[in-house]
DNA sequence: ATTGTAAGTGAATGAACGTTCACTTATCTT
DNA sequence: AAGATAAGTGAACGTTCATTCACTTACAAT
């Protein structure tokens, strides 16, 4: 049996990521792939079922990838303020490594078919997150709160200001970068606004 | 001359917006969507110079007037939080009323297109937002940080659960709706997080 | 009532789409 | 070395796409 050409499919993803992130899903197609990757249309189909089936496989890969960054060194027991502060860097590191995943997935997650990637990860990272929230709670180190005010609080101011940074703009701003600084002093608030 | 028929054109953007939100923007087609709003494919080019045109068209009439309503009744002498509180119920009551138009700019704001409409939107609505954000600091109400900080605390949560209402779900809740009360705790916790 | 004009059309265009098929090629097993 | 098998292919399929064109229709101005 002749064996899989790991390249292949490593410069098919690559190049997935690459088109969608540029033109846009409209502007993507799995013949322009297929050129762009070096390969057959036809091998695209021995990788992926068919279109919807490459797009949602890439982007759950990615998320999984993504959250298991995130989660490195979390441990349930950690200090609220350390295990926020851990998770944020966490995701801005992946974020500096994969910007071009990260702009992949914000682009899908907001089409129809990201409902079926959001199970995926639920599933895989829904009980050591839950852990470490509950275990800030009983020590009093964190508000209890419904968990969509608590995720709302927590994790979507980083994610606007990765997009400032990924867009290169903000309402006022046309050359916007990250700073360590920056990303500090809102962690700062983050935890100011959820301390009890 | 003949005159123009109303309803065809917002049958149009209706039809497009209902299309695109639930088929997504790779699901959409000038041919399907003129069947759906009864019309000929060659009437979508008497409205719009092509698709990408259509598409940006709309997009941009739906920003300005989001923005339009989130700004109704704000003074920037306002208050920082009367005006914030202020800002997010017009928010809210827009995603009520409009939820359709709402996912769709959610969906286009993060594919390449949406660059073109920040900036409109920015130059129509930067002036009034500058100087209440201005007013606020010099008030000692508020924090004198990065805009983009400021930001991402003072509007990404709220957001967030409007994200949350609209898919129906969390990462811990599968059918999740936004309640009044969760709103104003949100938004006490932003104003505690901004607070000098 | 006639006419000028833009609104509106259905059918047609060629290009691009997703997908498949008959086929070749590389590699593992024997 | 031969055979088995899955990887990989280029050309082709029917479909759908965005867009255009020759044409008709409705209305305002005259």
């Amino acid at each position: 049996m002749r064996t899989r050409d790991v390249n292949k499919e490593s410069a098919i993803q690559e190049k997935a990521i690459e088109m969608i992130v540029k033109q846009g899903l409209d502007g993507f197609s799995m013949q322009k792939l297929a050129k762009a990757a070096n390969v057959s249309p036809a091998t695209l189909y021995i990788y992926y079922k068919d279109r919807d089936d490459l797009i949602s496989q890439i982007a759950s890969q990615i998320s999984v990838r993504l959250m298991e960054t995130s989660l490195k060194g979390l441990h349930p027991k950690m200090s609220f303020a350390d295990g926020l502060e851990l998770q944020w860097k966490n995701r801005m590191e992946f974020y500096l490594t994969h910007p071009l995943d990260v702009e992949f997935i914000e682009q899908i997650r907001y089409t129809p078919t990201y409902a079926s990637i959001k199970d995926i990860v639920r599933q895989k990272f829904g009980d050591v997150l839950g852990k470490f929230v509950h275990n800030a709670i009983n020590r009093g180190e964190l508000q209890p709160l419904p968990f969509e005010v608590y995720w709302s609080i927590a994790f979507a101011p980083l994610y606007q200001l990765i997009k400032f940074h990924t867009q290169g703009y903000s309402p006022t701003n046309d050359c916007f970068r990250i700073s360590d600084e920056m990303l500090n002093q809102t962690l700062n608030l983050v935890l100011k606004a959820l301390k009890p």
